[in-house]
DNA sequence: AGTAAATTAGACTGACCAGTCGGTTTATTT
DNA sequence: AAATAAACCGACTGGTCAGTCTAATTTACT
């Protein structure tokens, strides 16, 4: 049970890390915006966490953390494919709506991508799970007839592509588009064109 | 044609800072880093622009102006809509694939967007831009009858999308799948969407 | 209650860096 | 050929911040 302090401390100073790294990125964001934040002093921080860089690429698992169970159920239902892949969508543009501040730091890891190999490697494989979740979807409907002998890979990257475009809804505004809409039209798209026409 | 001078050392120094805001970013990088690239001193950085923001700011016009030539001729030449889609696709991956580090700089630039107000205004009007190049383009085709009465708006904004993904490839390697062949894939699937079947 | 260990506080240090400024060189004008 | 202006140089400054360190406090255990 003297484990469930440190995970708490760690969620505490997790959770303050997200909202700063949201509003200043990793470079402008301060160790003591963590800390108020966190309220908590310096010293707690640096006993939980070696260094700055360790805690935001802690804060990455704590991220997809919240989102690997939902789509992991996703899969693991019994579903037909198309429905799975439906849900997917369903599940980010809910997820946007009710909260986009996640979303936002997209960008920011992405950012980080190109300039840390420790992030390269660590979001790499987020998504080549991502990935292959989606593969395997796609997989599942070829096999069972009814999708279109689409090249599965292609199929999943751009799935996982349009998805993560919503990204684009918390950047920008004024597209003259809400994020909604544009995602559900996209799905609709997308499984029309690998549906196999119903007889 | 002493406007020149003043040109070609604002190019020189924008050039450097390509170079370093692809390998570091933007808050890591050091003037100083633009200082060596360019090959100037910092007192002439400093005599061309006032600060370290401006230099970036001004990179951006910079950077999409290599592109606006190109895309705006490609709206302006009297091809067939479908043409010109297929033609913007084209250009982009010709790009990537003869240079892929201005690519790079987009997760920089939209990492940015979401810190400071400027970045943002500034990308938001090259991409309004842009995506209205795109509309221009659907409007057409759905006018002269060769496309499907498609949401324009809609569709010009995951075209968009879709082009701006090849950033993953810049990112991320080993989706398995080289950037040439999912463009490709996806050009054709997204013109095959909206282009009436031909009769 | 006593005490060792775990945890937290926050003042401090040393490196780093954007921007400045006095001075030098190069170009232009008179 | 002065004189003036434009362009450039780089040492320096003032401030910032990641990470450290010691002391204080809290917790766990006897």
């Amino acid at each position: 049970m003297e484990q469930s302090r440190r995970d708490e401390r760690k969620e505490q100073i997790l959770n303050a890390a997200l909202m700063v790294l949201v509003e200043k990125g990793y470079e402008s964001s301060r160790v003591d915006d963590i800390v108020e934040k966190a309220g908590l002093s310096k010293g707690a921080i640096y006993w939980y966490y070696k260094s700055k860089k360790e805690i935001y690429l802690d804060l990455v698992n704590f991220w997809v953390f919240r989102y690997s169970a939902v789509l992991n159920h996703i899969v693991e239902e019994d579903a037909p494919p198309a429905q799975q892949l439906q849900d997917l969508f369903q599940y980010f543009i809910d997820q946007y709506e009710s909260d986009p501040e996640p979303f936002k730091v997209l960008a920011e890891f992405w950012s980080m991508v190109g300039k840390d190999k420790d992030f390269k490697e660590k979001l790499q494989k987020v998504y080549s799970n991502f990935q292959q979740l989606v593969e395997t979807i796609i997989e599942n409907g070829v096999n069972d007839g009814h999708f279109k002998k689409v090249d599965v890979k292609i199929t999943a990257l751009s799935i996982m592509v349009n998805i993560e475009s919503i990204i684009w809804f918390t950047l920008f505004d004024a597209h003259g588009v809400s994020a909604r809409e544009y995602i559900e039209t996209i799905k609709e798209f997308i499984l029309s064109g690998i549906i196999k026409k119903s007889s």
